[in-house]
DNA sequence: CAGTGAGCGAGCTTCCGCTTGACTT
């Protein structure tokens, strides 16, 4: 019999705690909480003082019991879960469940996986901290109580099965606000005059490129500034040099990787998240959901060795970072390669391609600052007092940068300032060319994936665990889509002055292009009103800071969880009935116009399937003609003639087989209909304007694709056939789908063992899956 | 798995944070 058990959270970590201590330890692990509210209903006692009703998840009674079988066998059981509101819960839970006696149960933490921080932890065991235990609660209690109090209120105002909590409905507002203020934006252009100055250095000439700080606002000042210039001397009156550094940024966090992930290496956050657990799992990164920057002891002192290695000892310096997040829980390290002496790993391309970013972020972020002079040369116009300024930067010591650097969100920004060569004040150079060139404002850059989670964790809301799952449940909701965008032209002038004269053009550019940004939906959009209307305190940015207040007030002893509770809840719940029974459901109805052919007025809103038009009054006695709005088309800013268009479907082609081709749309889009069969229609088709002759040649092109997953078809009045999916086959009849036991032999299936094992076996109902 | 959108009513949907395999069509 083993003497001691440990339980930490994470079965990689329990693998490798196991190997720092004696046998007398077992190390096992609880796959995080193992106890919750009930799903399927509120699961608190709001009259009992609110009290939780926990129930064990059916896919965690296994491990529940496995570990109340050892727990009863072992002499002490040590929780080891995270030193946070959350870890601390987890502890007390399995006490709980496993009827752990306090005589026999330690408390332990630790902020690192290595040996020393074990023992030492060992070695300082405590008792469950209670009031910790109760923040958590609280913090349960308040996000169920929010959840599904305003989701069902959404079911009932606005559509089915739409979901709204304290995280989820603010990450939705953030990109439906951003959408507005783009949308209000007012684009306002300047004029702004670089000049490309000549000097002679040892017989050969130089160029030297020169910006004037002030911009003009519009051309004829800036074609007047040109005049000047045509006979204008130009000559050095200062040269200003200053020393400059840049330092490296902090090891990773799960934020600052998903970022990173997605500027340097184009991954989406469940992208990065899923590569990133793979290779904890492997055991070449530490933890990789953590808020903090810390770096163990071990960690410095290799990567000291590392660096001194690989690039000498100048480049080494030991950093200690601390975070500057409120509310951060640090309860690991930050994010680093286990090894650092590994400096590439096995694997596929994105676990080499990401392990190279953790490994160069946390080496760079141990070695010195880079070394910059910085210099600008003023240059005086004889014609006016206006100066041009050129700036160049000579990299002294490249420090860490050697290495690494970090990406910001709009690089493009930023011109590169180039080498100088050496001047000297009073030199004259000669004007080559100045341009004055039309520069347009930018509208706020709407947001990726990755810098919403950005902007999340700066306001406090949602943890490392939770940034990845919030970012799909608010696009699986259909609240925000992810998308590319096509730009579009624009034309700019341009003012050029050579040799003495001034030339005058228009140019083209292409703007407005966006990659894989979030936009919101009208849905998004709707639900987001109608939630900050009436439900502005929890819509609120501070919202969660505020209540993480009081929260750790609670953590702290100074206030009891359940009166926080009360405090907040019924005010809440009352403006949740008072909603309830006044507001009328809400559609976001506008009227676009009148329909020329019937004269009646069409409406766009929001129906039971989403977006759609409507042709005429619901109230008249004739009933009103509907079309869905289909992809890329918003409510907010359709067009009557766009939304006429749509009503051109379902749009009959003419014969083809014996059977009649229409092109229509549906719940799934566009697609081709022969018969009683249905093709969906290809993104490049458009549907509107398809011929008869692109039809068919699709319908045989994706018959043969769907055939191609057929494996066979009995043609029996059932429709039974057996079809290859993507988890092996399965068989289809009357609609519906069902598996086929292990072991049977799909080449010699005849339609009778078909129908016995539909007949054995309920179908297959989707599993819901948050 | 498909062209819907009345109204009724059954039964369903839903939160945030911890953590991975089991399982999906």
């Amino acid at each position: 019999m083993i003497k001691n058990l440990v339980i930490v959270e994470s079965p990689a970590k329990a693998k490798t705690i196991e190997r720092f201590l004696g046998s007398d330890f077992q190390v096992k692990s609880s796959y995080g909480h193992i106890r919750d509210l009930s799903e399927k209903e509120l699961g608190i006692d709001i009259r009992e003082g609110f009290t939780p009703r926990y129930v064990i998840p059916a896919e965690k009674k296994k491990v529940v019991t496995e570990l109340k079988k050892l727990a009863g066998e072992t002499e002490v059981v040590w929780l080891a879960s995270d030193e946070d509101r959350e870890g601390e819960a987890i502890a007390w839970h399995l006490t709980e469940i496993l009827e752990l006696d306090e005589a026999r149960t330690q408390r332990i933490v630790f902020h690192e996986i290595t040996k020393m921080a074990i023992t030492e932890a060992i070695k300082n065991p405590r008792k469950i901290d209670q009031n910790l235990v109760q923040a958590q609660q609280a913090r349960r209690v308040l996000d169920r109580l929010v959840g599904y109090e305003l989701s069902p209120l959404l079911w009932k105002k606005v559509k089915p099965a739409l979901s709204a909590g304290r995280v989820q409905s603010v990450a939705v507002r953030l990109v439906v606000e951003r959408e507005n203020e783009i949308r209000n934006f007012r684009v306002s252009s300047a004029f702004r005059i670089t000049a490309k100055l000549l000097a002679i250095k040892d017989g050969q000439p130089m160029i030297i490129q020169a910006e004037l700080p002030k911009r003009f606002s519009t051309r004829d000042e800036a074609y007047r500034f040109l005049e000047k210039c045509k006979q204008a001397s130009f000559q050095i009156d200062n040269i200003e040099t200053k020393p400059a550094k840049k330092s490296p940024a902090p090891p990773f966090t799960t934020s600052t990787l998903q970022q990173e992930a997605s500027r340097k290496l184009g991954f989406s956050v469940a992208n990065t998240m899923r590569v990133a657990q793979q290779l904890y799992e492997d055991g070449k990164i530490t933890y990789m959901r953590t808020d903090s920057v810390n770096l163990s002891k071990f960690a410095l002192a290799q990567a000291k060795e590392e660096v001194v290695k690989l690039f000498g000892k100048e480049y080494s310096k030991t950093r200690q970072f601390t975070t500057k997040l409120k509310g951060a829980q640090e309860a690991h390290e930050a994010i680093r390669p286990t090894f650092l002496e590994n400096r590439v790993i096995e694997g596929d391309n994105s676990k080499k391609r990401l392990y190279d970013l953790i490994w160069k972020r946390t080496i760079a972020s141990q070695m010195s600052d880079a070394q910059i002079e910085k210099t600008s040369v003023s240059i005086s116009i004889s014609t006016t007092s206006e100066k041009l300024i050129a700036s160049g930067e000579v990299l002294v010591f490249d420090g860490f940068l050697k290495v690494y650097k970090e990406s910001s969100d709009d690089d493009d920004q930023q011109e590169a300032e180039g080498i100088l060569p050496a001047l000297s004040v009073g030199e004259m150079l000669k004007l080559e060319e100045m341009s004055a060139t039309e520069r347009f404002t930018q509208q706020p850059a709407r947001y990726t994936e990755a810098s919403l989670v950005k902007k999340l964790e700066e306001l406090g809301i949602g943890r490392p665990s939770t940034y990845a799952p919030v970012i799909s449940t608010i696009q699986k909701r259909g609240y925000v889509v992810r998308e590319d965008r096509p730009g579009y032209n624009r034309e700019y002038q341009l003012l050029v002055l050579t040799k003495g004269e001034i030339s005058e053009e228009i140019r083209n550019e292409n703007t407005g292009f966006e990659k894989a940004k979030l936009f919101p939906t009208d849905i998004g959009s709707l639900v987001t009103d109608f939630l900050v209307t009436h439900f502005s305190n929890i819509l609120d940015y501070n919202f969660t800071a505020t209540v993480e207040e009081e929260f750790d007030e609670i953590a702290m002893g100074k206030r009891v969880w359940n009166e926080m509770i009360k405090t907040f809840y019924f005010p809440f719940h009352e403006q949740v009935e008072n909603i309830q029974k006044t507001s009328k459901k809400v559609s976001g109805t506008r009227k676009l116009g009148v329909d020329p052919a019937s004269g009646k007025n069409v409406y766009v809103k929001i129906g039971r399937f989403g977006p759609m038009v409507q042709i005429g009054e619901t109230e008249s006695d004739e009933k009103p003609r509907f079309a869905g709005v289909t992809r890329g088309l918003s409510i907010e800013d359709i067009s009557l003639e766009q939304a006429l268009e749509l009503f051109k479907l379902p749009r009959p082609l003419g014969q083809f087989e014996e059977k009649e081709v229409i092109i229509g749309t549906g719940r799934f889009g566009p697609f081709i209909k022969l018969g009683s069969d249905y093709f969906s229609l290809p993104r490049s088709e458009d549907p509107y304007s398809i011929t008869m002759e692109r039809a068919t040649e699709l319908i045989l092109e994706l018959r043969d694709k769907k055939n191609a997953g057929i494996l066979k078809d009995f043609s029996d009045p059932h429709g039974i056939k057996v079809i290859k999916g993507r988890w092996g086959p399965y068989i289809a009849a009357d609609g519906k789908n069902y598996r086929i036991p292990k072991n049977t032999e799909i080449d010699t299936l005849t339609p009778e063992d078909c129908r016995k094992i539909i007949n054995e076996q309920p179908p297959v109902k989707g599993k819901k899956r948050k």
